[in-house]
DNA sequence: CATGAATGAGAGTTCATTCAT
DNA sequence: GATGAATGAACTCTCATTCAT
């Protein structure tokens, strides 16, 4: 395949992105996908053979992107609170966000399929987030800014509720309230409190 | 539909239960629940129309069960540091547990269908849940064993921890010490200490 | 599956069995299967899986059919020479037939499918064929009629120019003025010829 | 067509050739072919319309071939049954012969196709073996080796059980052992017994 | 001439749902 | 009420064939 299928190839995983979006990864069709492309049926297994190819590379290119935005943005920064506040609003962006969404077809799918543990992206995404918090925890205590005994412990656990939070949106429901109040949590829980 | 009926609904409900914690949500279709039931295909459709149908029927139950067992033993202890602990360990036990298992069929289901909002158990379980650790605190606090400003901001934190280590459990995977960890993180964060 | 059910499959066999005859083995769709039946595209696949499965069926009916139908009528003859000469008679209708006939699928079946050995209906068919011949000649040579120094290798030989002579007429084409010669020599070089 | 298009021609009948021994006639698609000759996909279209036409062409080429090979080696024997015992080696290679081997796809093609009764070429193939053993048993009459009273129906008879046992080795199985036995049957129905 | 991406008809298969018994 | 055979819509996947480059 040459450059132009490369192209082709990506323009289906974008459609396909759409989609996964809008269905989850378990409700998809590849009849779904060749509607939303306007190919050709034969076409698309032309470069995919299943829809669990397709949702691969779609979690693939989505990884790349949030990966370049993250140190893009990051360190454009002042203050190590500045940061770890820039972090939360991005994370509360994509747990409040109701359109284009792939967060529920991404459980869906490492529920549903067995994944080879390595290549488990999505793993690797919670991990990263584990290092970039515990790294700003760590940047703030030495700046004086932050309080906190176990950095990894903490960074940790701001995950978890931020994966709970996520998790939490699309199924039982989450008000932009409770959002804030348990960032806002999370945020004193690291900064240092004289008055203590 | 007389009680012989209703005898009949709670056995195809338990088979299902059954067959939802094998193969998740989505993946079960009404064959599969025939077969598990050992019933007609069109007996089945006397009492049911969709798998959507049996599953909330599932839900309810397990909630049921749910409640009795949690009122049952939790107030058989002594301490509320004895209370939030049994808590926290009925908690893990869930999040481990990988055989007999219906937190991934909830999860898809909640995610998939577009749950009505009212009748939305998984809403009901986790608000009862923020309850059930925000009198805890309370009395923890009142009994000064905790130290707590907001004990309901902090009740739904650590229910959103537990749900982002349910989460994690089955996607990204956790392990049994990860979870060690956050329980007793939880619990450091609320025991005053008076060192401080 | 009841009673009822073994009617259909019978029938459904039927039907197929005029469609092989038809279009040969390899031609055939379940489709093709499923509108001579005049059922629904799944009702089929509730007695079958695929055509091989629906064309095994097909030929043990065959075999069960020509199994009785020659015990049956060989062994009302008077003479040995009759005898054959009914049998070699049979497989003359057998080789010319051209519209109700499940030659050639045979053929292409076991050409196409690696079959297991045992259970190959058309070895066991083969077989008995040559034993037939075997005590037909035996039993003349016994009566004094013919004349045979080793009744096995000339019943293989005459079942393999049966053979030859059944493909011959399905691929080069055999008038019947040859298939009579050839059924004439082998008749000729089994009697008995007093003058030589 | 120029000379170079009759070269590619020629490449892909011998590449089709080899698909067609591996699968038979029916199972290869335009496809397998394209791959086994590693031309494009439109390609093989500017040279042949379809796996018929291809496999038409592979049986002419075979034909030549064989043409020239028995001209060439039967004439140098010294006895007429040494003639007819190299045609009989032959015969049995063919017979037995398990890997490069087009004769099931013949057959298929035979089967299926209906086929245009002039320029069948497995006709002229038949025709011509018997053409062959009829004039070799005239000859070995001539010579005194051999006692046959119709020579042609002879002749046909061994084309039959030769045809027989090509089909039967492709379909109930035939063991080297009855192979040379039927050869040998087939010589010594022909060779002058004195002793009679 | 040559390429190979693209097309779409059609085969195989599964399942929710119905309905005569 | 209960059964399970039957239906047909929908999905996956393959391949002969075309056509812009």
């Amino acid at each position: 395949m040459g450059e132009k299928s490369e192209q082709k190839k990506k323009i289906i995983i974008s459609c396909a992105r759409q989609v996964f979006t809008e269905k989850g990864y378990k409700n998809v069709t590849m009849k779904d996908i060749v509607e939303a492309c306007e190919i050709s049926r034969g076409g698309l297994y032309l470069y995919f053979d299943s829809t669990e190819q397709i949702f691969l590379e779609v979690l693939k290119l989505e990884q790349d992107e949030t990966d370049a935005s993250l140190e893009e943005t990051l360190y454009e920064e002042s203050t190590v609170t500045d940061i770890l506040m820039l972090f939360l609003k991005e994370q509360k962006k994509e747990i409040l966000r109701r359109d284009d969404n792939l967060v529920i077809a991404t459980y869906e799918f490492f529920f549903v399929t067995k994944f080879p543990k390595k290549e488990n992206s999505a793993r690797r995404k919670f991990e990263m987030g584990v290092k970039l918090l515990t790294e700003i925890i760590e940047a703030g205590v030495a700046a004086g800014e932050f309080y906190c005994e176990r950095p990894i412990v903490t960074g940790k656990n701001i995950m978890f509720v931020l994966e709970g939070l996520k998790v939490a949106a699309r199924t039982v429901g989450v008000s932009e309230k409770t959002v804030d109040e348990q960032l806002l949590y999370i945020l004193q829980g690291l900064i240092y409190e004289e008055e203590e």
